[in-house]
DNA sequence: GGTATAATTCTGGTATACCACTTTAGACAA
DNA sequence: TTGTCTAAAGTGGTATACCAGAATTATACC
């Protein structure tokens, strides 16, 4: 029995278009949109747009205004803590799991993906390298066993990118982080739990300490810090 | 700015009472349903059923179907395990954390909650009795002071409810739930982090017995196990 | 000029007609 | 009985017209 894939209908197509927007803040946090006008941008009717942007609600990149349109999600500071501790939360347990009998596989897709670099100035290698990033920490969730985990540290990354993008740019964190991944795949292979454990948590505060740097530091004309 | 109550849409009324059926196993799981089919049911039109069964599916009530309906999500055993996995999750840092500085409003908001009973031949009482509890582990959950993780909470305890209900039937486990659930308020009260964690952990783990115990049990007619 | 008010133009929300495609039912033949 | 082909009925997906209400703009009046 095959069905149709449904990734190819006109909603599916409206919500990653208006996702990529809204991670790489083309559609600034803070602003307001409508559907009648992101539907005439995609060119789509307003029916799958509003699937779309249904799903963008519930993946908590835009919110609701009724009678008023839809506003993209801003960015606060608070927020990005919140997110960050369930990061911390989620990825703590993952990797803990991962490291009881990690497979050598896992290892060396792991340690593959921790060598990825990107450059400062090339915003293509950006997007490789966030894409790879992903990879490593959505790989480890699985590792943990648990698809629900998995479904849920994978949505946690889709609204952590658009933060991702403003960290890359602040300065070339690409070794610091390289090293941060393999020290955690060091750990992983030694099934040191403990290890484990300390290096993801310092992986994630200070990709959280970059962030928060770039925002405070950066343009804050596209940024809407409240 | 006053902005209108969503919640009064034909939409979110559709998506209550779809959501309320898939619950209670009024729809079956496994079984098929189709847009035209409920709207005619729930005598509203295609779109904002729709849209009700597009959040239903976030929710992981349904699954699409391309080209043939939607498919009442079934329930299987694995993803029993792996709901109560991720429960274990959130819910052991949750009271860890409002364990910290337990505020004698939260204490005694739990403690009377807590005291909440029902009786096995009365089903209104179960009602009464799973919303209480579901208040209990959701402000368990606020208390630690994360807004993310609290709305995951309350996603999670909403596709839970279905199971609970199972569970509630097979016998009368009111006394038992009252007594894990008042050694869990003692842990907080005493601010001992550790006693929480294990009354905490030892709840899920007999609530997730005692639902795979009444599926296992219970009428296999209405419960796909596969 | 300032203010109240009316008209206009937005908004999301809804109903509905239509489409391509799938599944199904049944007729008919081997 | 079994298999095949076809017509009918079903599906989700889409476009569109329309609605009530909110925000905005224009206008009239003081």
């Amino acid at each position: 029995m095959i069905y149709p894939d449904p990734e190819t209908s006109l909603a599916h197509q409206a919500y990653q278009r208006l996702q990529q927007e809204i991670l790489t803040c083309v559609l600034v946090p803070g602003q307001v949109v409508s559907e009648r006008e992101l539907a005439r941008k995609y060119e789509v009717s307003k029916t799958p747009m509003r699937e779309a942007l249904s799903q963008a609600c519930h993946q908590g990149l835009v919110l609701r205004l009724p009678g008023r349109g839809y506003l993209v999600a801003p960015i606060t500071i608070k927020d990005i803590r919140a997110l960050f501790d369930l990061r911390l939360i989620l990825e703590t347990v993952a990797v803990e799991r991962a490291a009881q009998q990690p497979s050598s596989a896992l290892i060396v897709g792991l340690r593959e993906m921790s060598a990825v670099k990107y450059e400062l100035d090339e915003p293509e290698s950006h997007i490789y390298f966030l894409e790879t990033n992903r990879a490593f920490h959505l790989t480890l969730a699985e590792a943990a066993g648990n698809p629900r985990l998995l479904a849920l540290m994978s949505d946690l990354f889709d609204e952590l990118e658009r933060l991702f993008h403003l960290g890359l740019r602040l300065r070339d964190s690409s070794e610091e982080m390289r090293s941060e991944h393999q020290a955690l795949v060091a750990a992983l292979e030694n099934g040191d739990q403990v290890a484990a454990r300390q290096a993801i948590t310092e992986q994630i505060l200070s990709s959280r300490e970059r962030i928060l740097e770039a925002i405070l530091q950066g343009d804050f004309d596209s940024i809407q810090i409240g």
